[in-house]
DNA sequence: TTGTATGCGTTATCAT
DNA sequence: ATGATAACGCATACAA
């Protein structure tokens, strides 16, 4: 029932060896028995077996699309999904299959999951344990890591700018809307792009010689938790040297909107409000509206709000939220494109590529 | 460098064979032998080729996910991609890895994508043409039916109960809120979830008694653009019957806040507004609470909104999204788990599940 | 231009 | 309990 190559073969009367090449259009065989195998192979929906294609050519075309996530949201998250959507494009478009894979564990290297020797390339997203790189460099896969900053060679990088766009978010707010008391309500800054956006509001605040909001609500040594100051070594590879000053910000667990507004609301009890408020993921300034609305204050007029990333929710919600719109459809056409320069040419040098992306004023500041 | 089941082998002193049943814990092997090749094997940190293992054993351990979808977003979608999330899950539980594929073509039947005999079974979602059901019982792949309504034997179907949760909707807004002039805007009734959702709507008015909403500014001509009447068999198969009376809903050509936005507008420039609107997603709902807050009217007193699916932004939307909360959570769960009692017992019958939902009533309604 | 033979890295069968 | 050896389905180096 189910035709292998040799029955094609012998359907048309050659060998398997010309049927292959016939059916991978190779020059080395005439035209005409060229044509006669395929109308063969067309006629009972021949399809090879991928699976033996690839141990024969150990060349799966399959990619793995790996992240760090304890719990949901996996993909279904307003990061990971639309990189996900752009990278099923761009490797569709050069006939790669994705196949994904979640861990829970940093100490996990992936290799439980799908390595195997079994893909070509990996994109890890967002979060990269140095084993983990180490791991995959060890079997000989490339890798192309998006959104994470570590100290790698051999690896290229796909990164958001990160810092240029919390540094023109905050030049709006001082700027164009003299705003002099800006909190900051951020996700743990362990994580490398929380981190730059915090920096791009420290040094806001330096070069514009204003002092950072400081609210005794917020205590330091409770909001810190777990972080570790940032490695120069590693900001060096992206151009900065370590902040010369530090201020408090109000650092959540989490990114959601209910850590959002519950932050919003103790910055309010404290009797002490800001005037402007970055919240370093749009998910925590929705809540942080919210708040604000449930306090009778006014948008922007009291409290100016910017968030960071354009979710789709930054549109929708009242008033629709000022916010840098990071260009996620472009960092997953680059992560691919990337890692199958790569794969062509497994010795090329390691590269950065820093993603642009774009202020989007509305009408929460 | 890199190890194969050979050499450790060798390492071991012993054959192939013996290193292979060793490694896949067989109790033909002396305990003895089989810790040495095992502790071998772990500090060479030897890896099987996954791909070899496949052919060998024909079976792949990779499950495939197709959608029909001709444009973004793909799986950064809100239904795709909560239900992606869970399928991993699921299929992470049992050792089953997860590859995409979407498609913006009817016609195609994924062959061409990644089935080459390569995968052990496959979930469609939302849209399933017969010519690819088809095909995948012709070579055998198990298959599931995510939220599709066809006449397909031999297949498993896991569906939201659409029907359901848009009758306890229109409960909600006809008898605990007393509505009586209620709007649909739905997507196209070609989908089988929009239309069991329609149908809901109608029988609801007709066992109330009460005439459907009609306003002179929606012309039926224009609007139910390629909606083909549902098939009385397939209706059957849920235990429907068509629809004995027709309104004529506000039909737009996709699921987007600014076309329900638009939609809305219509409606109140009409002069003839409905004192609540059913929107048949909540994407569209919230376009619709834009336009009726810009028409400074005031939600739920003037008019009553409700939406359906409880996407993220029904919380946060103002005012808060009454609607029908999906599980999708569990619809990618059972998906994965009947997908894989059918591989395991490929004579399994056909099995349909309708996932039930749940009414959220907030604030617009 | 075509065919033969070998290899890819496993698992499974059949001896021993 | 272990080892040869044959599948698995394809690609390809080498011969012809």
């Amino acid at each position: 029932m189910k035709k292998r190559l040799i029955d094609i073969a012998r359907l048309a009367g050659v060998s398997k060896a010309t049927a292959s090449r016939a059916l991978a259009d190779s020059p080395l065989v005439r035209e005409e028995t060229k044509l006669r195998v395929q109308e063969i192979a067309r006629s009972f929906r021949y399809q090879p077996n991928a699976l033996a294609q690839a141990v024969a050519t150990k060349r799966s075309g399959i990619l793995g699309l790996c992240i760090y996530q304890k719990n949901r949201p996996y993909f279904a998250h307003t990061f990971f999904g639309p990189v996900l959507d752009s990278v099923l494009e761009e490797a569709g478009r050069n006939n790669y299959h994705i196949v994904l894979a979640i861990s829970s564990s940093e100490e996990d290297t992936f290799d439980e999951h799908f390595i195997k020797d079994s893909i070509d390339g990996a994109i890890l997203i967002s979060f990269a344990p140095q084993h983990a790189v180490t791991e995959f460099a060890r079997r000989g896969i490339p890798l192309v890591l998006v959104n994470a900053l570590i100290d790698s060679p051999n690896n290229a990088f796909i990164l958001d700018d990160n810092y240029g766009g919390a540094r023109a978010l905050m030049e709006h707010l001082i700027a164009e809307r003299g705003r002099r008391r800006i909190a900051i309500i951020t996700d743990r800054l362990s994580h490398s792009s929380y981190l730059l956006r915090y920096m791009a509001y420290m040094d806001a605040h330096r070069e514009h010689g204003i002092p950072i909001y400081e609210n005794p609500a917020v205590r330091a040594d409770d909001l810190w938790h777990g972080y570790a100051p940032p490695e120069a070594e590693v900001l060096a590879l992206y151009g900065l040297k370590p902040p010369d000053m530090l201020g408090t910000p109000v650092v959540l667990r989490s990114t959601s909107p209910e850590e959002g507004r519950q932050a919003m609301r103790m910055l309010l009890g404290s009797g002490d409000a800001p005037d402007a408020v970055f919240a370093t993921t749009d998910s925590i300034a929705v809540g942080v509206l919210q708040a604000i609305r449930e306090a009778n204050l006014r948008i922007p007029e009291d409290i100016a709000v910017a968030g960071y990333d354009d979710i789709e929710a930054a549109k929708s919600c009242v008033p629709p939220l000022t916010t840098v719109s990071v260009n996620r459809c472009e960092i997953g056409r680059l992560a691919v494109s990337e890692l199958l320069a790569q794969i062509a040419q497994p010795s090329s040098p390691s590269r950065m590529r820093i993603v642009p992306n774009r202020l989007v004023v509305r009408e929460s500041t």
